[in-house]
DNA sequence: GCGTAGAGACTACACGTGTAATCTGCCCGC
DNA sequence: GCGGGCAGATTACACGTGTAGTCTCTACGC
């Protein structure tokens, strides 16, 4: 369980790379810090560890341009493919199909988000 | 954040929850600890603690017949949709609708799971 | 040159979680 | 009736996480 990199970000964590994530260029901590105090009320010194924390776990790069600027080392896209499919295999027997299933039986979907899925599909084809 | 009731199962609790949801009844702690010994190789205690907390957070209830029987009081159903709309929320914004199309851009669906949901699609419309 | 502010490192601390061991009291078999 | 085993309760303990505070050093403004 857990692959080697991407090593099990926390909630908390999840939100200093969404700030880079949308940054799409590194940043110094400087400027997440500004991000999360205005949409979180975090503190710098929590920033900075969260930031240093995900350092440690492989997540971002640091890379000194006088001061320490920060950019990630998976991507949005590849991180929530692995966390979608960890619930998968957690909650859905492995299989995306049943998730989908489940989904489109409980409200998750609006009427809208299903005509749109039906045009999806018949793309993907 | 966080429900009053399913307070946040965590992961090895979700596998006591795993159990009780398949046998379809109450179960005592010694049938719930034989199967997760075998499953998970989980210590008597272990399994103990899990069920304590487990009725502390209020998944489980615990019916007195002679020995304890527990039995849960959240359905599977409803748990995975919670956990489901709660990945929803914090990886797409909040949008079912852009987690399905993510599963059909990332190989997380078989061509089988494909034409299987195309036609729940009809169904449902 | 000296003080101050900010960057970065180190430390803190409570709570949840994974994973159990130990203690206690009761019932069953001998 | 006595000892052993099992149910249930209590305690343990390390690690991750959320959330920060403090310490140190350096560079900039005065």
């Amino acid at each position: 369980m857990s692959n080697t990199l991407a090593d099990k970000i926390s909630d908390s964590e999840l939100e200093v790379m969404k700030v880079l994530w949308r940054a799409g260029d590194a940043l110094p901590v400087t400027e997440i810090r500004e991000t999360l105090q205005r949409e979180k009320g975090w503190e710098a010194t929590t920033v900075k560890t969260l930031v240093s924390r995900l350092v440690g776990k492989g997540a971002l790069r640091q890379e000194k341009r006088g001061v320490f600027y920060y950019s990630p080392l998976i991507s949005e896209r590849e991180y929530n493919g692995w966390a979608t499919n960890d619930l998968i295999r957690r909650l859905y027997n492995g299989s995306a199909r049943e998730l989908v299933a489940a989904l489109v039986h409980s409200e998750g979907l609006t009427q809208s988000d299903i005509e749109e899925l039906r045009a999806l599909f018949k793309v993907e084809e």
